[in-house]
RNA sequence: GGGCGUAUAGCUCAGCUGGUAGAGCAUCUGCCUUACAAGCAGGCGGUCAUAGGUUCGAGUCCUAUUGCGCCCACCA
């Protein structure tokens, strides 16, 4: 394809949108089962449907599409299946606020009225963000888009339910679980958030009901007490012993409640004595169990007292604590109140104080599943990067305790669990059963709870693909590849995933985790609503666009990091951006040739040419490797000093003489350099910036269709140039000498100067770049001798080069200044020269260290021999 | 109470298997050089937290200490 013309400006929103809708349409980025190539597969972590882009988002789905991409281009059959997550609590919560607007609470439609209420809200809302998503320039394939909700996802999560039952590996019961009294549902232990609260340990004496003994206990929550049904202490603690056995009556409530011995006590805290209220914690619920203990609730699901003891009926707990305490302290039995510092659980999601509570729900059990699970880590068939997080993955596994998976609430999953109506029995079966096996009867009512939204999300690698039926999608692109989510939802999902994948699959469910950290504010603090420090990404889009905003969440990050989000950050990208732009219009701006160009004359290639050709080889293969590699930082950055330092702001500028001239000879392998070279880097850059490089590629000599379809760049062994590229850079330094010599001394640079080479050994790089020293270097005229003779006395000299070079200069220079440069340069040249002397002096270096290494060093020394030696005669000759 | 991470230039951070300390931003100087002033050229700036150790050689490996952060854990 012949080339084309870019706008004067780089705007991104004049192409970004543009692109992607053209991406999208044209079915580039749909997979299609295909044994003939080698499958990549990822699934989209789910947001959940109440969701609205965030930074963390932006950062998850950035990194997934770089991989994505690189993987499509690399020739892997490339499959991105995107899909939402229905979120139960959260999404209830949100409905049931919706309609406290309307002035409807949830009983009064009813089950099934909610239902069809929440699935209106789903369809009205549920799209926002995966709209949002393509505004990142996602490439998944949204043909496949899912809903953990939706059919064939609901049909998984009943076989695996029925499956795990019928394994033995799910069960009802009654066990101590925790209780969200504000979302009204029993929640996981996953679910749970520690938070510490400044509070207080109150001592309160419990004494017999003749008051010759009594005993004090210590307790961080006085209002329980009204549902205690013993004291504990430890069974060796010498100050109890005689009491154990014995009663005390319960303050308040006046009940005699026995004191029981039991090793959990732990004889140091408080005061050695426990009170025991087995229904609010799980260790009194543990104690109850073994002493059989009575059980009883002191307040109900929305944490408001019950009427144990009436005055303090329907008062929630803070309350009713001071005024718990109020009486206890009136009734002389308050014997002391320390301040104290606890963790308190709170609910992930609502963040409400959790109550410990005895209630019947379903539960996984979860030792059988994490035993393999940990093993596939162990193993290696699943990789965790960076390798640190597979400690925190076996450290949650091998402590795992049974999974509550039941929910009370209507938003979800609901668990298919029947109860016949005349004998209770349980039926767990994907539709309601006819008849009762037991009793023959066929009326049932089928269990009123749904299932954690983790369930269901547990199944997302193959429940997407087709799960549970034996689809060509499982069978092809099953086992994922890699999964990309945040260190802060691995035990939440990740790790349940591995244990279902292996469960129900037989094989885990993906083969790399690549662990990303969370993006914090400009300060470094958790982005959060109730601080309002959010910051918005399609905000971020709308300002710099949507390439800056993935250049930014990458450059400078390694993996397992959190990252700040920092505005000059954005600035950079955009003028990178910019950059790419302005390199690609000067490209199209000398490129006369069109197709031609691919006729150039290996042979003719200019030293420039060959140098930049060579280069561009090293920087294919090591970012190649640092992606394979999930350095993605590290790569993002070669490509950026490529295309910025090496490609515009030196070989454009050596070329450019060759572009002026017409008729230039070897203009032709000019041209063809500098499209191929730009043409490579876009392929290289196109995976972090996908936008700006289709833009620019397209437009091109030889552009295929899409830059997202074309082959990944590889070094091409003609183009491996050692010598040139060596001779270059020997260019380039010398050239940084005289520029820098020169910007010390202030000359302006409109006023051009001889400069003479004094070197044996350097001639022919000079000669080769000597067009380039002088326009880069500010010359008109170069000489080069073997000896330092006729040197003008009013000259600058070059140093720093390894090369000895000198400006004369027309008019006096100040001596003084000279001077003071010679002798920093001098200082430098020294520094090192002694450092370098210094190492082969050490024995041991010579002898232990690497030949080359050693050669290297001689090699330098040498010339820094030369250079010192330079310098010294020169300021000598000034001082005369 | 365990475990993990981190400490590098004024700021934010890179630095892979040990071999003369890097980037962006900020700052200073000089330049509107026909792709780009969102730019070009150059400069300033670091005893790589501290103390030991391994090594010819340590920002990089080991040990300890300190600061900050995170995760896990039922001491009421």
């Amino acid at each position: 394809m012949s080339k084309g013309t870019l706008k004067d400006k780089y705007i991104p929103k004049d192409f970004e949108e543009k692109l992607y809708q053209e991406w999208e349409s044209k079915g580039y980025f749909k997979a299609v089962a295909d044994k003939s190539k080698e499958p990549f597969s990822i699934v989209m972590p789910p947001p959940n449907i109440t969701g609205k882009l965030h930074m963390g988002h932006a950062l998850d789905n950035t990194l997934q599409d770089i991989l994505i991409r690189f993987k499509r281009m690399m020739g892997y059959n490339a499959l991105w299946v995107p899909g939402t997550d229905h979120a139960a609590i959260a999404t209830e919560a949100k409905i049931v606020e919706a309609l406290r607007k309307e002035g409807i609470k949830k009983e009064d439609l009813g089950r099934e009225g909610f239902l069809k209420k929440a699935w209106e809200w789903k369809d009205e809302y549920g799209g926002t963000i995966v709209k949002q998503l393509r505004k990142l320039g996602c490439s998944c394939d949204w043909d496949r888009e899912r809903f953990t909700m939706d059919e064939g996802l609901s049909k998984a999560v009943l076989k695996v339910f029925v499956d795990l039952y019928n394994k033995g590996l799910i069960y009802k019961g009654k066990r101590m679980t925790n209780w969200c009294p504000c979302c009204k549902t029993a929640i996981s232990d996953a679910e749970v958030e520690f938070e510490e609260e400044a509070s207080h340990l109150w001592h309160i004496r419990y004494s017999s009901k003749d008051g010759t003994y009594s005993v004090v206990v210590a307790t961080t929550r006085p209002e329980t007490m009204l549902g205690d049904t013993a004291i504990a202490v430890h069974p060796e603690d010498e100050r109890y012993k005689d009491l154990v056995g014995k009663t005390v009556v319960l303050p308040i409530v006046n009940k005699e409640i026995p004191i029981v011995a039991d090793e959990f006590v732990e004889k140091e805290f408080g005061t050695g004595a426990v009170k025991i209220t087995p229904a609010h914690d799980p260790n009194d619920y543990a104690t109850a169990l073994r002493h059989n203990l009575e059980i009883i609730d002191v307040f109900d699901d929305e944490a408001k007292m019950l009427d144990i003891v009436p005055k303090y009926q329907g008062m929630d707990t803070l309350t009713a604590r001071e005024e718990i305490v109020k009486d206890l302290e009136e009734a002389g039995v308050l014997v002391k109140i320390e301040d104290y510092a606890h963790n308190v659980g709170k609910c992930y999601r609502c963040h409400h104080t959790i109550e410990p509570k005895p209630s019947e729900q379903w539960f996984v059990k979860m030792k059988p599943l994490a035993e393999p699970a940990i093993k596939a880590v162990k193993e290696g068939k699943i990789k965790f990067v960076p390798d640190r997080f597979s400690k925190i993955y076996y450290n949650w596994m091998e402590n795992i305790q049974d999974w509550c998976i039941s929910r009370q609430i209507w938003w979800g999953h609901r668990i298919p669990a029947y109860y016949c109506d005349k004998c209770g029995e349980i039926v767990v079966k994907d539709t309601t059963p006819e008849k009762c096996p037991k009793c023959g009867d066929t009326h049932f009512t089928q269990d009123e709870g749904t299932l954690d939204t983790w369930f269901s999300s547990a199944l997302w690698p193959f429940s997407t693909l087709g799960y549970p039926d034996h689809t060509e999608d499982l069978d092809y692109f099953y086992p994922t590849s890699t999964l990309v989510t945040g260190y802060d939802i691995i035990f939440f999902w990740v790790a349940r995933m591995i244990f279902s994948g292996i469960e129900h699959m037989g094989e885990v469910p993906f083969k790399t985790v690549f662990i990303h950290g969370i993006v914090r504010d400009s300060q470094g603090r958790k982005m959060s609503k109730s601080l309002g420090n959010g910051i918005d990404p399609l905000e971020v889009i709308d300002q710099y666009g949507t390439d800056a905003l993935r250049f930014s969440l990458v450059l400078n990050t390694s993996p397992g990091s959190d990252l700040r989000y920092l505005p000059e950050k954005l600035e950079a990208a955009g003028n990178f951006a910019n950059k790419i732009w302005n390199a690609a219009k000067f490209v199209l701006m000398n490129l006369t040739r069109d197709e031609e160009i691919f006729n150039y004359d290996i042979k003719k290639l200019a030293i420039e040419d060959k140098w930049i050709l060579s280069k561009l080889n090293h920087v294919i293969s090591e970012v190649t490797e640092n992606i394979n590699n999930y350095d993605l930082g590290v790569a993002l950055e070669k490509i950026y000093n490529f295309i910025w330092d090496e490609f515009c702001d030196w070989y454009i500028e050596m070329v450019k003489p060759r572009l002026y001239d017409l008729n230039h000879e070897t203009r032709l392998e000019a041209e063809y350099t500098l499209n191929y070279v730009l043409t490579q880097s876009l392929k290289l850059l196109h995976p972090f910036m996908p936008f700006v490089t289709e833009e620019v590629y397209t437009k091109l000599v030889g552009a295929e269709k899409t830059i997202m379809l074309t082959d990944w760049p590889k070094a091409e062994e003609k183009f491996a140039f050692d010598k040139e590229e060596e001779q270059i850079e020997v260019i380039k330094t010398i050239i940084t000498g005289i520029r820098n010599a020169r910007a010390n001394m202030n000359i302006h640079p409109a006023k051009k100067s001889k400069i003479i080479f004094v070197t044996k050994t350097a001639k022919d790089a000079i000669t080769g770049g000597d067009l380039f020293i002088k326009k880069l270097g500010f010359a008109e005229e170069i000489v080069i001798q073997e000896e330092k003779e006729n040197i003008p006395e009013n000259a600058m000299a070059i140093l720093g080069a390894g090369i000895d070079a000198y400006i004369p200069l027309a008019e006096l220079i100040d001596k003084e200044a000279e001077l003071a440069r010679l002798e920093k340069e001098k200082g430098k040249v020294v520094a090192e020269f002694e450092k370098l002397n210094g190492m082969l002096n050490n024995q041991g270096f010579v002898t232990k260290a690497p030949e080359a290494k050693v050669k290297e060093i001689r090699d330098r020394v040498e010339e820094l021999k030369g250079i010192l030696e330079g310098v010294e005669k020169r300021i000598e000759a000034m001082k005369e």
